[in-house]
DNA sequence: TGACATCTTGTACAAATGTACGATATAATA
DNA sequence: TATTATATCGTACATTTGTACAAGATGTCA
């Protein structure tokens, strides 16, 4: 069973698909209500978006009252692992070790956070 | 002096300027010998590319012979610096620890490689 | 039940993106 | 010095993306 290559994601619907993560389901009220305050965008680009988002196979809604309330219809997983891969690829030409190594040397990451790592990796590589 | 705000790059746009710093500089017919072999794409469109890399001052250009060498303009960890943040904003708010936990779990890293990692941090946390 | 608030639908539209052709200029070569 | 191979330049064009308005549908409350 082929997983059905995914459309891709522009980078306005990923910041909105995020925000329908983050509560797990929600209607263009609520994803509205969850945007940064700096992030100037109206009721109805968002509504865009979701439809957007629908129609590319990422969502799918349920009517409540007369709103919609959308909810992920692929697996978060499945679409970071499309998301990384494509950025490692453009960025880094497949490469993950830079990255990590550009977040590290750029204090994105804590010693703290790489010890949690190495517990990952271990089990992992067992 | 405020590094000016870089303009946003597109994704074919970044392959291309991944492959001239790989080779640090070289001209159109360069950057189309290292395209990755699936990569079909013809000599004109890599034209296009660079020239957009360098109207939006990623690149610049000297004349060598009849052909144009490009040449980064702005330092790539400065590039690197913006789109990893990006990325990071779009589908993680910005936090870079899911990133490296998903890169962990989905051995896209090694425990020798977080080993690396330690000593970085460890270096910059002092 | 009627007015009001709130949603969806249909549609729009400029700018960015991906991709590339044709014409012209120029270095190299026979 | 013609011819040829190789570059750039100007331009094009269908899609995708970001952003949003206006009109019509519908639930809610006085």
């Amino acid at each position: 069973m082929a997983k059905k290559a995914l459309v891709p994601l522009s980078g306005a619907e990923t910041e909105v698909l995020r925000l329908v993560w983050e509560m797990d389901r929600g209607t263009v009220q609520n994803v509205c209500d969850r945007l940064p305050a700096d992030r100037k965008i109206t009721y109805a680009t968002v509504q865009t978006l979701l439809r957007r988002l629908e129609k590319k196979g990422y969502l799918r809604h349920e009517t409540v009252g007369k709103a919609h309330v959308f909810a992920p219809a692929v697996k978060r997983d499945d679409v970071i692992n499309r998301a990384v891969g494509t950025f490692l690829d453009k960025l880094f030409g497949g490469d993950p070790v830079p990255l990590m190594q550009y977040l590290a040397r750029h204090d994105k990451i804590t010693a703290a956070d790489v010890e949690e790592l190495k517990q990952l990796t271990a089990k992992e590589d067992s």
